[in-house]
DNA sequence: TTGTAGGCGTTATCAG
DNA sequence: CTGATAACGCCTACAA
């Protein structure tokens, strides 16, 4: 391993002076930076992130936890804060969270032993209590999609309620009145959110609420399965469904399916985050889209920030996107609606 | 930050005797060595890895380079080898290469001078020969899904001809005796050994290999969707398909649904990799599965194993397996053929 | 079994 | 603008 020290011989200058053109930091004159750059070129000189780090107690490092990291979710999401932090000179340490409480703690601990700067969370176990703790102990974090207002400007997060509200708008213009929302978990912020922008949309137009057309499922295919049963079982003449997510739309798929209806004709579904699947499901699912790509940016933003002890000027509550696919159509006469025999 | 000093100072020993505990290698009289253990207890004691890795030039670190890290691919193969890293007192960094030679190199660049210990390749863009050289040049690595008869011994893939020829045997014994085969790019090895597997279990039935029969599209949607319409233009009465890959198969779906045929039903598909969309299709795609996590499991054993410098024992050549779902069935006279109007 | 001393490759402090 | 010199926190001969 060629090091600062050969570098500096064959430049003729000092170690400092070598360290001073790595980092950057204080002034170097031009002829003598010069001198030093070649000599790093001519000896392939790679700097040691491992003693820097060591002895600027800056690891140059990120932490960040998702639920699974084979999840439709986290991919995008771990690829663009991946992508982000290694365009800025930072590489990033991922680790599963599972989201179980246990495991999210343990897996903060890991990655603080391993001397990273900061963390990015995307933690849904943590309570807000742990994490306000940890802010004040003096970790440097960054939160994804979830709110806490004590650690206002250090969550990123969507604008649930304005996605909820896109959904349901769009099927009331396409004539739909009998709109009916399957929700994630109503313990989830996200998902109350989201409910309130259906219910913000249908207001808008004059429609009132009924709770009838409304059931809690979960954020999964079968959250979305048994959910969708039980709306039909219940016999309302609904001509289209907003979903709580992209899964929840999979299991309406299903169930329609097995009623002989097809998504986008007969009932028309919205579903919400375009994960992947939205564009491989058949028809293409109209969705609401989570902007993953942008928010890994900011959070890799506002970490780096953070490390230099700068306060953000980044907008941090994100505006999600109607994408039109079609999964959603014109409400028609001849529209069936599913009735259960 | 607490230090092995202070830890040394409350125990009453040398730093050399706490470093002795922590490391675990050389022996300590129990009685130290409780007295130590309480006092990093006491005192909260965490080593900083960043030091250790420095003195001992051991970071207990895995670099790890994949194609794209929000691919259906890669998520559940980086899932595996992290969360087995991790159990194994090791961290992970990951960062995509994007199947481009230069991102590919630089990747490899970047982690070495983060002071990985070893690194865990899945590649196609680097030369055989540039990763010898790098063996050769004493860095530490496996090769992910890639055989290098020189590097026979550090390459984990899959038995691709095998492969091949299960997906075709399954059809065969459904009765099909026309079978197209829709292949990935040809100048990728998966490809042509699961071409020969299929010819494998063509001739093992004692049937003709037709070239017609085989269209050689690419490893994503729309590679299987022109070679799905090359190979119905060419007007010949298969039943069904096997495809080079699941997105391939997805492809396929898409035109038989062009020509209001249902996979499954009218045409058998089989698909390979059971990446997360098989189970997502409708019908659900019957496929091979590749053993993702067994492969990544298997990789972080191979790289522990070299940096203990033992010679392996591991099985390197992973064993696919025929997953049977709905997109297959047996073949009837009443099967209809997809024919060009 | 334990301790001493030197070093890992860099950065930080302080002079000049 | 540049250069000694002392950290950074830990490991590893070597010696006791």
């Amino acid at each position: 391993m060629v090091t600062i020290k050969e570098v500096a011989q064959l430049a003729g200058v000092s170690q400092t002076t070598v360290s001073r053109v790595i980092t950057g930091q204080s002034k170097v004159a031009e002829s003598t930076k010069s001198r030093v750059t070649a000599a790093m070129d001519t000896l392939n000189y790679r700097p040691n992130m491992l003693a820097q780090a060591l002895a600027s107690s800056r690891s140059y490092s990120i932490g960040m936890i998702v639920g699974h990291l084979g999840g439709f979710f986290y991919g995008p999401l771990t690829h663009s804060v991946e992508e982000f932090a290694r365009e800025n000179g930072h590489h990033l340490i991922v680790t599963s969270g599972e989201d179980d409480h246990d495991k999210e703690l343990e897996a903060i601990k890991f990655l603080l032993s391993r001397g990273v700067d900061s963390l990015i969370l995307h933690v849904s176990a943590i309570t807000d209590n742990e994490l306000i703790n940890m802010v004040a102990s003096g970790i440097k974090l960054v939160i994804l999609n979830r709110f806490i207002p004590e650690l206002s400007d250090q969550c990123i997060y969507l604008d649930n309620e304005y996605g909820g509200y896109l959904a349901t708008k769009h099927l009331l213009d396409l004539g739909h009145t009998k709109i009916a929302c399957i929700t994630g978990q109503l313990y989830k912020s996200d998902s109350r959110d989201r409910l309130q922008g259906y219910r913000k949309a249908l207001q808008e137009s004059g429609l009132l609420f009924e709770s009838t057309l409304v059931a809690e499922g979960a954020f999964d295919e079968d959250g979305g399965l048994n959910a969708a049963r039980r709306l039909i079982q219940r016999n309302l003449n609904f001509t289209a469904v907003v979903c709580g997510n992209d899964n929840i739309a999979m299991g309406v798929y299903d169930v329609l399916a097995d009623h002989e209806l097809n998504a986008g004709k007969d009932i028309s579904v919205v579903g919400y985050d375009d994960a992947i699947i939205a564009r491989y499901l058949r028809p293409k699912l109209t969705t609401v889209r989570f902007p993953m790509c942008e928010m890994g940016k900011f959070a890799v933003k506002l970490v780096l920030q953070m490390n230099a002890n700068k306060s953000t000027d980044l907008l941090l509550k994100m505006t999600p996107e109607l994408i039109i696919r079609g999964s959603t159509n014109k409400l028609t006469k001849t529209d069936s609606l599913p009735k259960e025999d």
